[in-house]
RNA sequence: GCCGAGAUGGCGGAAUUGGUAGACGCACAAGACUUAAAAUCUUGCAGUGGUAACACUAUGAGGGUUCGAUUCCCUCUCUCGGCACCA
């Protein structure tokens, strides 16, 4: 018999399925139950399809080739996520148009996926820099628009004052230009934002209906951060109004003077808690940097020279530096101003400091150093007054509780209330309700939830992206491209780079920018962003069902039939970003009327990350980057996929080893040798009972590799055939009929050679139209089990036992064996402890 | 810093409604085959002591609950993912 020779049956197999059209998926198809099998699809950015694709893509590949033959319609897709900033820099790298890299990209990746056998069906590919494709991005940008979801506000971005370009994160390093070298500024902008946060709630009440990891909504829910408090206003004063008047007086007046018109919010500073009940301890505000507030009052504030200088420097801080609870805490204290505390009417001093997020909240904070560790810490530092407002009346017996020493100064639990006036020895919860009530009577706050949730900036100053579908004209304002006018085309720049006064390159085409008003026909000007390429990446799984479409975005019918997305699959970094974003988009297209259903992803399975040999990250400039397609060619593509399965869990990942990939090699081999070991047709078939340790295996295996693709466990599932192929290899001659179901196991894993063996059995369709083995539930259990014997839970022996053995028998079986004997002595037993086809456990 | 996850032999890992720690694979060692090597096959393989039977120790560190803890609880250390313009 030849050798397995993988280069020769992988080809013949990828061939055969592209001819046969073996993985077109009839969306028609009546006789079948439909399962949509998504993986994230790839970004072609200029790197190569490596190691971590591979393993996401053979992962769900697998999942998706067991669904199949479990007889279900599976759709399984792959397209190509091709606008960003990754492509555009390769672009500039290589001198040549993004257009022409990307596609070439492309072309590439798909050869390169072709080669893992993996089971997509190519006719439904799509790419979302394609003008078919954003179209429909820019639909989709019409529709958030009209629903009111889509508004312009400034906002920061990094500005490279050298290069005169807007950095993305990933190319400030340290606080300077990547390139440069440069200090990084933070420049304003007028961009277009997503309303997610009207979103908020929904996008949490969705996790109910969601069979997703634990920690992946949970993480989720964290992101959207959302807590119940209050908002309250304090009365901001004149320092030298109080001195006149008394502090009583002036806050008679301003209230008298404001109370008319509470919404007017610049003589009051607004603050979000969560612990109303902590009033009384609040001993000064902190507002942000960006607060309105000091613009509102620069001409009363004394310092205003040193307040301003505190402010530039605060702008180049990344929310990471300024919120590090590591670092020293700075501010400066807005003299000239105070706030009056409303439940007491107490003068406290305003500081501007850092520590404060504009983003969060109201951009201000009451600041309760007895109940906050930050406030504490800025309470030490500049000498104000800490007051205690909260008793922990909970006992802290463990003295060894080091978190308990710690916080003594600064109580951040809940307990009972002091020092707060009439509110004394109400419970935190009882104090909170108590005071908004009092606050809302009073008109100085009410009930508030807040949420760490920001609005989704999609506005890119970047050439290669869709283009944002606004017109801007001086009569009309904000114009939305008509539908019939999209795709608003992506113009043939040469020079794609960024301009040099932070506006997009698009600016560069008079062409693009020049155009009229669909409105009113004056001159006006074309938005010049794209957008983010989250945007494209969040709708793309509803376009896999009608690539081709030129007329909609989608088919309602297929859509209404395929959707939503059985099982995606993907890593776990993109929990809080793209995961929510395609939520968002699709909770947006369910309230408009577009599709019947408001959760896209019901199933999420997320793979680890493959490292390398040394544990660490692969990187180019290491240069121990893994690509798949050198141990494709080397050892097949079988050989590759059952590898990177079985190295690790797949939801956890780990470290790729040449040498360890031998081992799935000689797996393999022994599997294409078992073909030797076949039974003739006509010699007589021996009793299968006289090998029934064998049967209660193969049906054990059988159960064990189902249920383990089920739960993504396919490091075990590999495993477990491993088991079973060395008992085959133990027999002098294999059944044709367990060798089948074998063959038919191992397919989802590496399909080429299940193909090859199962040709070679005479059958003439691919063996992804049988169906997966069931197994036979009175053989999984076997008639005797090994019975451990345990004195004071050590184990002292083992015994193989009848299955039905009763408990007194096994007790008396197990007392009396020599090695418990040993152990007993005279001793007195104290009690017995028997686990049913485990142990018995004497206590002595 | 904040949010989330993790740590088991020489290596990748297995085992959790609390019940035999180390399945399966790699590496390594010895043997068979071979003129020889490779490949293949057989056997051994957590550590310490012992010819062995067996005993003790051991799942990042320390403590706790329990007849029994890799699994549950507390504290700590380290590693990884995310932190809103990488996607």
């Amino acid at each position: 018999m030849e050798k397995y020779n993988p280069q020769i049956i992988e080809k013949k197999w990828q061939k055969f399925w592209q001819e046969n059209k073996t993985n077109f998926c009839d969306f028609d198809d009546e006789t079948k139950k439909k399962f949509y099998n998504l993986v994230m699809f790839f970004y072609p950015s200029g790197a190569k399809i490596h190691i971590g694709h591979g393993y996401n893509y053979t992962g769900s590949d697998v999942y998706g080739r067991y669904k199949r033959l479990k007889g279900f319609n599976v759709f399984e897709p792959m397209g190509y996520d091709a606008f960003g900033l990754p492509a555009e820099n390769y672009a500039i790298k290589t001198g040549q148009h993004p257009s022409l890299t990307t596609r070439a990209n492309i072309d590439f990746g798909r050869i390169q996926l072709k080669k893992l056998g993996l089971m997509y069906d190519w006719e439904k590919e799509i790419d979302t820099s394609s003008p078919e494709y954003y179209k429909w991005t820019q639909w989709l940008f019409r529709v958030l628009y009209q629903a009111g979801l889509a508004y312009r506000k400034e906002a920061p971005v990094n500005w490279c004052p050298s290069c005169k370009t807007v950095l993305a994160n990933e190319q400030v390093i340290a606080g300077k230009c990547e390139r440069c070298e440069t200090e990084v500024v933070q420049k304003k902008l007028k961009q277009w934002f997503f309303k997610i946060t009207d979103y908020a709630d929904k996008l949490l009440a969705g996790h109910e209906k969601l069979n997703w990891p634990e920690k992946t909504i949970l993480m989720q829910k964290n992101w959207i951060g959302r807590s119940e408090g209050a908002e309250v206003k304090f009365f901001v004063i004149p320092t030298e109004m109080s001195e006149a008047n008394g502090v009583e007086e002036s806050l008679k007046q301003a209230t008298d003077e404001r109370s008319r018109d509470f919404a007017r919010d610049d003589n009051k500073l607004s603050v979000f808690t969560t612990r109303p009940d902590t009033l009384f301890g609040a001993t000064f505000m902190v507002v942000a940097p960006e607060h309105a507030l000091i613009t509102n009052h620069q001409s009363l504030i004394t310092n205003f020279d040193e307040v301003k200088k505190y402010i530039e420097e605060s702008k180049n801080k990344s929310d990471l530096e300024r919120t590090d609870l590591n670092k020293e805490k700075t501010g400066i204290e807005l003299k000239g101003i105070k706030a009056i505390n409303p439940v007491n009417g107490k003068e406290i001093p305003i500081f501007v400091a850092d520590y404060v997020l504009s983003n969060y909240g109201t951009g201000a904070i009451m600041a309760v150093p007895a109940h906050d560790e930050r406030d504490f810490e800025f309470a030490k530092k500049y000498g104000l007054e800490i007051i205690e407002v909260v008793k922990d009346v909970q006992k802290h017996k463990s003295t060894e509780s080091t978190r308990a020493q710690k916080t003594q100064a600064c109580f951040e639990g809940e307990g009972v209330a002091i020092n707060s006036d009439e509110f004394d020895g109400l419970t935190t919860a009882e104090f909170k309700e108590k005071i908004i009530h009092w606050l809302e009577e009073k008109g100085l706050g009410r009930k508030a939830v807040n949420y760490k949730l920001r609005d989704w900036l999609i506005s890119r100053q970047r050439y290669w992206g869709a283009p944002i579908p606004i017109i801007y004209c001086d009569n009309c304002g904000e114009v939305l491209v008509e539908e019939k006018d999209l795709p608003v085309k992506l113009p043939e720049l040469e020079n794609f780079k960024p301009t040099d006064d932070g506006e997009s390159p698009l600016a560069r085409s008079k062409e693009f920018v020049n155009v009229k008003c669909p409105k009113c026909g004056a001159a006006a000007k074309h938005c010049t962003e794209t957008m983010d390429t989250f945007v494209c990446s969040s709708w793309y799984y509803l376009r896999f069902l009608n690539p081709d479409l030129a007329d909609k975005p989608f088919d309602k019918e297929i859509i209404k039939k395929w959707l939503p997305v059985d099982q995606y699959c993907g890593g776990a970094e993109h929990a809080c970003m793209h995961l929510l974003y395609a939520r968002f988009i699709t909770k947006v297209l369910f309230d408009q009327g577009y599709i019947n259903f408001d959760e896209p992803f019901l199933k999420l399975n997320h793979q680890g990350m493959i490292l390398a040999a040394d544990g660490g990250k692969m990187s180019k400039s290491k240069g121990n980057v893994v690509i798949p397609d050198d141990y494709v060619k080397k050892y097949g593509a079988d050989v590759f996929r059952l590898y990177v399965l079985f190295l690790a869990p797949f939801e956890q990942g780990g470290s790729w080893s040449d040498q360890g990939i031998v081992g799935v090699k000689r797996f393999l081999e022994k599997v294409w040798n078992l073909q030797e070991k076949l039974k003739s047709q006509n010699s007589k078939v021996k009793t299968e009972s006289q090998n029934s340790k064998f049967l209660v295996l193969l049906n054990q295996t059988i159960k064990k590799v189902g249920e383990d693709i089920e739960n993504f466990h396919f490091n075990t599932a590999i495993s477990a055939l491993m088991i079973l192929l060395n008992e085959f290899e133990k027999q002098k001659e294999v059944s044709i009929i367990h060798y089948t179901l074998y063959i038919i196991l191992l397919s989802p894993f590496a399909p080429h050679i299940a193909e090859e063996l199962w040709s070679r059995l005479g059958h003439n369709k691919s063996i992804f139209f049988e169906k997966w083995p069931e197994y036979d539930s009175a053989l999984i259990q076997a008639d005797e089990f090994e019975l451990v014997v345990q004195v004071n839970g050590k184990v002292r022996d083992k015994i193989i036992v009848p299955a039905d053995i009763s408990e007194s028998e096994a007790t008396k079986t197990a007392m009396n064996l020599d090695n418990v004997k040993k152990w007993l002595a005279d001793k007195e037993q104290k009690k017995i402890i028997y686990v049913k086809n485990k142990l018995v456990n004497i206590v002595l």
